[in-house]
DNA sequence: TAGACAGGAA
DNA sequence: TGAAATCCTGTCTA
């Protein structure tokens, strides 16, 4: 193949994928290439991506194969895709599903079935595999029912994904039944892309399929998607979420949008301990214990309700030691829902072995052509630290930087200009630090709100936020728990996390709800030439990755 | 019986 | 890398 200048892509022969944004396809091989690459760094010009092992395998097992993933980059390659690239993706596609689990006649047994006898070799010669494993028969080994997903969470670490196919429990009976009329009054029916996650999850009850993962942005429903689910399904339900509030919304949302009898939907947290058909639980009260050695005593939860689904909402904040239960509970169907997958900690992996592949997401601009969700407008304003200032940045150290560079003065004015400039706009401006907040809080007048704020305090403020006397709140990290937050069409953040991409999602996502054909505006104030300008960087990753493009703008203090 | 609050956990 | 928020339980008050 001549090398064809125009092409966006450049592949290189360690595996890194180079994407010029300026070329002329460059949109499109961003969206060919998204399912089976991920994002590594974007500055303005040149974005670099990667293809992981992991993010091959959840093209796999979507159906996608190395001959399409070849052919894609072939299709977009400015000069010839490297001979050792294609060879590395074959390999690892052709690895998924060289292991498959199996059922036997020993209800307690599972067999893991290997065809290949040099991989059967080297899994009989794992210590961390060994001991689960016991040969039975030419081509496969024994493994006990209670082993299935710490087998599965090894094979993943080795690099050899198994494909299960062992048969799920199907749980007590239930019809969920989804009402065309909302108790709200308002007709109430499923969007396209949320039918078809369910179904994509649900796989019409086909061996290999009731477990894994749908990633959906903020705002695009994925409690709706947690009850088309359930209604597929028809089983007791479990649903596993991050805190309180959102506990009591997918009890409120159930009852609006679903047939199903008050009493059958139970809260399970701190305040009540219900177990009843649908039950809603926090992940705090599973991991709770009373002494730091000692058992989980809610544990028992995920065995006492007999049910034939569990939903993780919000799957990439699970707590380690979920995990482990779900270790156990292989046979269950998992649903894992998030608006990003990724996860700081390097556990996708477990993610991915014990709740599930990724089964389907959408990219948010797609989305956003269909009016679903808001359309975006991303700034990040570069200021000047004051002179004062600089000289003690010079001497601080790293952890003492970060800190003066976020709780720089000179953003002040800039959010203030800001908020003049859009008198239309409902804000928020979101921050780490509450010094900062209070002062800015104190300097453009407006409410602020923190953990501490009293509920009663909130339910006000955002009351006449949501009728339009308050145009303007400062809220801190509250604003990544918060669900009750009233929705926004512009957000300014202040000061953020180290560099979390999740953070900067959920950011992002509340101000995506549509509200007219009006854009919605996110800015995202950082000081220039210090350490923060790479934890922004790093934060803004996911969202490039989701085809949103950050303005640059450096408004000196003078200006 | 409900609430407010302190203290520990991750 | 650190700060802040949340949750759960237990205790105290009315």
């Amino acid at each position: 193949m001549a090398p064809d200048a125009s092409q966006a892509l450049i592949v290189q022969g360690d595996g890194t994928i180079l994407l010029d944004v300026h070329a002329p396809g460059a949109e499109e091989a961003r969206d060919a290439i998204a399912p089976f690459a991920e994002l590594e760094k974007s500055p303005e010009h040149m974005h670099t991506y990667v293809v992981s092992p992991l993010s091959l395998w959840n093209a796999a097992s979507a159906g996608l194969g190395a001959a399409e993933i070849v052919a894609t980059l072939e299709l977009h390659s400015r000069y010839d895709v490297p001979g050792n690239v294609r060879s590395t993706i074959e390999e690892t596609v052709s690895r998924y599903g060289l292991v498959t689990i199996e059922a036997t006649d020993d209800p307690y047994r599972l067999s893991l079935v290997v065809p290949v006898e040099s991989v059967r070799r080297e899994l009989a010669a794992n210590t961390a595999l060994q001991r689960y494993l016991s040969p039975a028969g030419d081509d496969r080994f024994a493994v006990a029912l209670v082993d299935r997903g710490t087998v599965k969470r090894e094979l993943v670490r080795i690099g050899y994904p198994a494909h299960d196919l062992a048969p799920l429990v199907e749980g007590e009976r239930l019809a969920v039944n989804l009402r065309s009329v909302a108790g709200s009054g308002r007709p109430f029916s499923l969007r396209d892309y949320q039918l078809e996650a369910a179904r994509a999850f649900h796989g019409g009850g086909k061996p290999g399929t009731g477990f894994g993962t749908v990633v959906l942005p903020c705002g695009a429903g994925k409690t709706i998607i947690g009850m088309a689910v359930m209604n597929l399904v028809s089983a007791n339900t479990l649903i596993l979420t991050t805190n309180v509030a959102a506990v009591h919304q997918w009890m409120d949302e159930l009852l609006d949008k679903t047939e199903i009898d008050p009493d059958q939907i139970g809260e399970y947290t701190g305040e009540r301990k219900e177990i009843r058909p649908i039950t809603v639980a926090t992940y705090q009260i599973l991991v709770w214990r009373g002494d730091r050695e000692g058992p989980f005593p809610h544990f028992d939860i995920f065995r006492r309700g007999n049910w034939g689904l569990i939903i993780y909402d919000e799957v990439h904040l699970l707590p380690a030691p979920v995990f482990r239960v779900t270790a156990e509970i292989q046979a269950v169907r998992r649903l894992g829902l998030t608006a990003t997958l990724v996860r700081e900690d390097n556990r996708e992996e477990d993610v991915f072995s014990l709740v599930g592949p990724k089964r389907f997401d959408v990219p948010w601009k797609e989305l956003e052509q269909k009016g679903w969700i808001a359309e975006a407008v991303c700034y990040e304003i570069r200021v000047d630290l004051p002179h004062d200032t600089r000289l003690e940045y010079a001497v601080a150290d790293k952890r003492r930087k970060f800190r003066i560079a976020s709780e720089n003065d000179v953003k002040i004015p800039i959010v203030r200009q800001i908020v003049e400039n859009h008198r239309e706009d409902a804000i928020l401006v979101i921050g780490q630090y509450l010094d900062q907040l209070d002062k800015i809080a104190a300097e453009i007048q407006a409410p602020l709100i923190t953990g501490k704020t009293p509920n009663a305090m909130r339910e006000e403020i955002y009351g006449q936020f949501r009728d339009g006397h308050v145009r303007v709140i400062v809220v801190s990290k509250v604003a990544n728990f918060a669900i009750d937050l009233p929705d926004a069409s512009l957000a300014i953040q202040v000061s953020g996390s180290f560099g979390s991409r999740q953070e900067e999602a959920q950011r992002l996502g509340r101000i995506l709800r549509p509200k007219g054909h009006r854009n919605a505006y996110f800015y995202s104030i950082v000081s220039n030439q210090t350490v923060e300008e790479g934890f922004a960087a790093h934060r803004q990753r996911f969202l490039t990755e989701q085809g949103y493009t950050y303005h640059i703008e450096h408004w000196g203090h003078e200006g």
